[in-house]
DNA sequence: CACTTTGTTTAGTAATTACTAAACATTCTA
DNA sequence: TAGAATGTTTAGTAATTACTAAACAAAGTG
């Protein structure tokens, strides 16, 4: 393969690493996905090793991870039993897969524990201090107010059969 | 303060540094920004310091990116030269503010990386086969407007007069 | 059924990140 | 202007996270 093409890999791999880290992901599942990205065939997990520089270990988790997100789909090739995958090219379609994943996370049991707390003050805990109840109730419900309209977003976004571009640029003219 | 009240609050800071922990911020930083959303007036450095169990260095650090974020409020008492802090309760204005200030940080200047990918491959780059270079360049392409897309999607956000509830709701009877 | 090929899990390590404690800088006050 | 009050910076540490190396598991092949 020509020299300027390994280092244009290089640089687009290290791109999309800091950019995963960027958004709270392992860097080396940056670096997995932009090498399947710029692969026109699927990889299996040895060649991904050998081009990402990861270890079996790593690539075997960061691929995993990958696939669960819907960044990456697995195949496999006839006759041959080594897992092979390729890069997702619908970035729409992994949007959706991301935060469906993510509505299954610990960031829902965190968010869990704020309704708990409005539960609380609404059944009267701390009745000692009512001004002081109500100002901490209609704080923490504004708060909640606020999670559950995100929530919403997501849901509608992951139930969505179509998200694409079209549907950005519908958005676009309403924000204008 | 009544004891209970003193539990539920510790449990609801105890939530938001969760949440905060998960979109890749300082868990201290969510336990600050709970501890000034429960609070009905402005809280000083040393006050913050006593009521989130953070040394003074931590809360200086965080509730000053808290403020950047537009999370935060600094505020002033006419003859006290201490500094006081509230929180902002307009999330939807947070969240424009939080998007500004990623554009300008290291998320843009990767995804110059990318870019940069781009005008190589198509200024010539990799001429041998021209076949791979024309694959890497719809491949590379395709990202590129990707990026686009979520780029003008959160300019738009950020430059909105009134993001607020009831945009949510336009957006959502659009993705219905 | 031994041996090879492939992928996963695990125990330890390296790297990163967020914190603490304390020195420092700045501004006010007596 | 010395001293007090406040906030920031820094150097070191603790905690977390992502990785490596190697053991292990599973499943195919001669």
């Amino acid at each position: 393969m020509s020299e300027q093409i390994t280092q244009l890999k290089q640089d687009f791999t290290e791109g999309l690493s800091q950019i995963s880290k960027f958004w709270g992901f392992p860097k080396g599942m940056g670096a997995i996905f932009a090498v399947l990205y710029l692969s026109p065939s699927a990889l299996s997990l040895d060649e991904l090793v050998e081009q990402s520089g990861l270890t079996k270990g790593a690539v075997s988790t960061n691929v995993r991870a990958l696939a669960r997100m819907g960044l990456v789909r697995p195949s496999t090739k006839l006759g041959d039993r080594k897992d092979y995958y390729e890069a997702e090219t619908d970035f729409y379609k992994s949007i959706r897969a991301i935060l469906k994943e993510r509505q299954n996370s610990e960031f829902d049991s965190a968010i869990q524990s704020v309704r708990e707390t409005l539960e609380k003050l609404e059944a009267g805990v701390g009745t000692e201090d009512e001004a002081e109840r109500q100002f901490l109730l209609e704080r923490v419900r504004a708060l909640q107010s606020f999670f559950d309209a995100l929530d919403g977003l997501f849901r509608a976004v992951v139930h969505l059969e179509g998200l694409g571009i079209t549907t950005v640029e519908k958005i676009l003219s309403i924000l204008k």
